[in-house]
DNA sequence: GGACGCGATGGTAGCGTTCACATTGACAGC
DNA sequence: GCTGTCAATGTGAACGCTACCATCGCGTCC
């Protein structure tokens, strides 16, 4: 910056005004400062800059260890967002979600000098985590979190079960059948609850919900458990790679998709569209999640005191090949 | 750092040297200073850190945005790595892979100040945006990359096409069919090369390769055209995602893999064991490839001139249920 | 017993910015 | 013509740390 200043024949401050734009320098002073700039090929030091302003310009990211679809697309809705709001974006992986896992992952980001923290792991733990995030440091949970005290981004879980079982019921199926995810996932919760509170307002009996970890392994093993009843006509699972197990299950089992019985999945992967059957699912926007989930969080930053905003995204059923009529007896 | 000097009655160089796991520290003195640190629940400020060493601790992953399996394992894979040797890690991410974005996403990160980069996204553009990037920056490139001048972390996608291709004409197939990735994907023109070299070893004939986009959606699209044919009795697609799009397209048509028809996919996503019928494939290691492109960025980071080293990770056939003979005339 | 080496500690400068304030010059108003 | 105002620029300090060198006390050696 001094060789940029003694290039351009002005003080080291002028330079500085003119990387920030201020109007407090005249148009040919700046455009000599800036062919000073260009002959040099200088670039401003941001490690310098967050030292003296105190804000890095970063945001850290908490996510789980996985592939699931969910986590890694809301991760690049994040970054998109961050990167049109001129911050840069660090991630954390937890392998386990266990609490002290997700501290650590917040001490770490921390350390690092954030600005700012996005989470998205929408397990109880990492809730109760965020609710132990010292107070100035402003943090917005993503995907699920604790109702208070916290901002949050979330699907509508509830309302996006509660569709997918109307739309069996509204097909015909005396009840629907539910293979949910981990009880410890707030969002396998209100799966649960959208599912059992419209099978009850609709009268139907309430089957017991059996738990996978939302794996393509795990339904496939739950289903071999169902395939046996007679009583089951409709499954609704609470993500589409358990569903994508239930179908292998059904196959092997003899049972034709929607005809024996009908599916429908939570998600919607880009792979459930073609499924054998094409997958009915609920659709989630991950990327328009994650971008909520930003600005919720820039919000929070400029206003210094935490709110507890509640950004709530609609999910939108797809209706597709897996789900039909009941067979007739 | 002076507050805990003071409590701890020493100098704030002495905090530091803490700090740093000096050993020109007496442990009773240090123990002093720990305990300052404790009280006044002190933490190092990694931005003047960063200031004076010139070193930020963090590393930079430009990867492509999307929600393909591949780059997120790698992704997470680099980011355990990382923390493991103590760098945080700063995503950006590019919307289209053309060579301008991918040297603006280098741009963003020399910006921001990182000690090194790791690239996967394994595009032609990305490869020769490589080779632009400034001689003193540590760069690695993963999952693809140019063949000279930058480390290069992949997996060996001939050897793996190599593989699917004789396990097909092992099975007594005349010939296989490719359905190939974007001819602009590093990957997708060795998977080619592999697949043509084993027919032309073989003296098979060789089909001419259709090309899809990665997406289930070419697989179904392109499959469509190949139906028909009563020569084609096996396919190898060049990942699992178009895989199930041909799976899809097949079922349509009435074939039943494998009775009728044989495929061979390639990544071993973990939907593939459960699609119908189980999926024969190609895995290859992503975690580990992020792992390795991270190590070998540190050692270049160490030596201070570019290494052209060359990690190559052996890929694995997994057999599963979608390959057998072919149909007996 | 003085010179020396060495372990332990302290003092000062400087990393590259921005912030707060000082200075300059031009121009308007009386 | 003097003062006040304001736009444009400059000066010095500070952000919180580490690098570098100086200092101090102690034991060892001849």
């Amino acid at each position: 910056m001094a060789d940029v200043a003694r290039v351009a024949g002005v003080s080291h401050q002028t330079v500085s005004r003119v990387l920030n734009d201020s109007d407090l320098v005249r148009p040919e002073t700046r455009e000599r400062v800036l062919s000073a700039m260009r002959e040099l090929d200088y670039r401003r030091n941001s490690v310098a800059r967050a030292l003296v302003t105190g804000r890095s310009q970063t945001l850290g990211v908490v996510s789980f260890d996985t592939t699931l679809y969910g986590p890694a697309s809301t991760l690049f809705g994040i970054e998109r967002a961050a990167h049109e709001e001129g911050y840069f974006v660090s991630i954390v992986s937890v392998r386990s979600l266990d609490r002290e896992s997700v501290l650590t992952a917040i001490d770490r980001l921390q350390a690092q000098g954030v600005d700012g923290i996005l989470i998205i792991t929408p397990h109880e733990a990492a809730a109760e985590a965020v609710l132990h995030v010292p107070g100035d440091m402003p943090v917005v949970a993503v995907e699920a979190g604790p109702d208070e005290s916290v901002p949050v981004v979330a699907v509508d879980q509830f309302a996006g079960a509660a569709g997918a079982t109307r739309h069996l019921l509204g097909l015909g199926h005396r009840t629907v059948w539910h293979v949910a995810g981990p009880p410890s996932w707030l969002e396998a919760r209100q799966r649960i609850d959208g599912w059992r509170s419209t099978l009850k307002d609709a009268g139907a009996p309430v089957p017991p919900p059996v738990s996978g970890d939302w794996s393509p392994r795990s339904g496939y093993e739950l289903a071999r458990g169902l395939v046996g009843r007679q009583d089951v006509t409709a499954i609704f699972a609470a993500n589409d790679q358990m569903a994508l197990g239930i179908l292998h299950a059904l196959h092997e089992a003899g049972l034709e998709v929607p005809r024996d019985l009908s599916l429908v999945g939570f998600d919607d992967i880009p792979e459930a569209q073609y499924f054998t059957p094409a997958l009915t699912t609920v659709r989630q926007d991950f990327n328009e999640m994650g971008r909520q989930g930003l600005l919720l969080l820039l919000d929070e930053m400029g206003s210094a005191n935490r709110s507890s905003a509640r950004v709530v995204v609609q999910p939108e059923l797809v209706v597709r090949g897996s789900t039909a009529a009941p067979p007739s007896r």
